[in-house]
DNA sequence: GGAGCATACCTCGATACCGAGGTATATCGG
DNA sequence: CCGATATACCTCGGTATCGAGGTATGCTCC
């Protein structure tokens, strides 16, 4: 999760710690901060796999900066993730969320519209969340006024959800070909 | 959490091990599952806490089964929970889902009122996911679609709930009073 | 010149969770 | 009566994360 996210924003440009977390705490700090405590060994973590590089430098405003950068390994990592996420990648709408951000950079319009369906089919899926036996509960049986929230709720953003893939999709698999030089609808 | 989740089935009805497994499947496990090395060492920090209780029952069908009960501490417990969620508890989805899942048993329409219009501020703000230095990007100056459709998905989920928000805060504050025979809208 | 703040990085103990494994018992089909 | 399956519970090692703490520098304001 982080280390996809840290891959992704590197991807981008070198970054020093300070200003990944900036960067981290718009993505996605809002719903869940990230603290010091969690970047910074697990960018050492990435360190050690090899995935990037450190170069110190002298502070520009205070303490010595470490700025970071890819390796072809860490580019090759973030490409095999991007490429092939996990399920929880999929179903986990925060880490689901945070694949999206980083998704246009795959390369090939082919394996972005993969992924793409692969969220498509678990939205697909019948799922409820609370059940009679092995019938599941629609919004309108229940009196709880919450759990009646939480499905409606989840209604909406499902559809909200499946119209954009659907279309983006549509517009991934037609117009940029060979010869349209632009994408854009 | 799982503790929230745990503490909330066994409000309604004592159960054992097996059984929470598959409502916590139901409730969550369609977007993130819990395995058994989770559920099993939860319970039993719940039980050294002293907020539940096992009777060990010979098997109905197979092995003996411990039939886990709430004490009065559980219930405490449960419901201080449900009063004053943690900051994660309300901007974090799937955190937010579990709160509302229960919320139904906090006795006080005034207490759960509290609790939505902590959400509904927490939805007001003003926040987004990529920032140009301090100015928040909106989704139509964005060339990416990908994040252009997290921004998309997101308002669309944000509407959804605001609206539901309000409306249920009407409902719990008006209508059921004292002297009012009824109170449905 | 020193207080206060933002920048920048780090450590360490505690906890929650995962996943892969294991141990039983009861039921049902062949 | 043997194997497969469902029920029911448990352990243990490894990892990610949190949270509270610490260190140091440079800028700004009074």
């Amino acid at each position: 999760m982080l280390k996809l996210a840290i891959l992704g924003f590197l991807h981008d440009q070198p970054l020093h710690g300070y200003e990944l977390r900036r960067h981290l705490a718009a993505l996605t700090g809002h719903v869940r901060p990230i603290s010091d405590g969690t970047l910074y060994p697990a960018i050492r973590r990435l360190e050690s796999d090899g995935l990037l590089l450190r170069r110190t430098e002298p502070g520009s405003t205070a303490a010595p900066r470490h700025t970071l950068h890819l390796t072809d390994a860490g580019r090759a990592a973030l490409d095999a993730r991007l490429r092939t996420p996990e399920d929880l990648d999929i179903s986990d709408e925060n880490r689901w969320f945070t694949v999206l951000a980083f998704l246009r950079q795959l390369a090939d319009p082919a394996l972005q519209a993969a992924v793409l369906r692969r969220r498509l089919a678990f939205l697909s899926e019948p799922a409820s969340f609370f059940y009679d036996g092995p019938r599941p509960v629609g919004a309108e049986e229940l009196d709880d006024p919450f759990r009646r929230g939480i499905l409606l709720i989840a209604r909406a953003t499902t559809q909200a959800e499946l119209a954009w893939l659907r279309s983006t999709l549509a517009s991934l698999e037609a117009p940029t070909a060979a010869g349209r030089p632009d994408g854009s609808s």
